[in-house]
DNA sequence: GCTTAGCCTATTAAATCGATAGGATAATAA
DNA sequence: TTATTATCCTATCGATTTAATAGGCTAAGC
């Protein structure tokens, strides 16, 4: 299941770019478009920054921005910042391997060979979107 | 992240495939040959049989065994058993679908958008493999 | 009628999630 | 310089979920 962090870093994401220029959006103003609660998209909006997809700008006139275009950013990095790894499990990662303490052989472990595959589906389609596509 | 539960039913569902006849296996041989909880592993089996996955019989030589053929039992119906939805977000769930709260229109959500490609690629996979497919 | 092995419900410890609180810091404007 | 504005940051909290365990009940076989 997607986290709720996740949902809502994605629509914070499509709503930055669908705004016109690259003027910094106010927390509350993104908050309110996307019914968000204020606090929770604040520490989710800091974590896009501190992962180098947002810059942000303080005091009068500050906000969120994006720092690359849209169409540069594919969703296998926003996933990945958001959601963490993109593999169901953790021994089939790309970036998040880890090995399985049970499970004395991957290469014939019916659950390594399954996820696999829908490992490789997903990511499929990360890698053919932007966030350029997720705008309406 | 697949759960364990999940995780330990796959593998408990490969085992049966694997064997030989339709003959029961005790749940403790299915725990000791996977490394799993012998306990933890009674109520996965459990729910499995409820579902109709599995049949059991108790007693001695009793045990759990497939009712189906191996190469009769898709993937997607394990995986919505022992995982529930496979789509990531339930208003994309073909069968467990709820609309969101927030979001006012689902035709230009850019989550719903994306995690329909997502869903349809897992189900592809899901629906190209069966139980049999899983066994080494 | 004893043993075996699944059936079933309840409980628990730990982890994660979603959300909130509140002061610190920096940028702008008066 | 000072007030205001808005992000920065850490800490905490309640609720839910997860993984696992406990223990008695029931039915099949010898």
């Amino acid at each position: 299941m997607l986290s709720k962090k996740t949902k809502y870093g994605l629509k914070a994401l499509t709503f930055l770019a669908s705004q016109k220029g690259r003027q910094p959006v106010q927390i509350s103003e993104i908050a309110k478009q996307e019914n968000i609660s204020r606090k929770f998209l604040e520490s989710i909006l800091l974590t896009l920054r501190k992962s180098g997809l947002l810059g942000s700008k303080k005091g009068k006139g500050g906000g969120y921005y994006l720092i690359k275009e849209p169409k540069d950013i594919p969703m296998t990095v926003v996933m990945r910042v958001l959601e963490g790894p993109i593999a169901m499990v953790p021994c089939v990662s790309l970036n998040f391997y880890e090995k399985c303490s049970d499970c004395p052989d991957e290469a014939s472990c019916s659950v390594h060979m399954l996820m696999l595959q829908v490992r490789d589906s997903a990511l499929e389609v990360y890698k053919n979107n932007t966030l350029a596509d997720l705008v309406p």
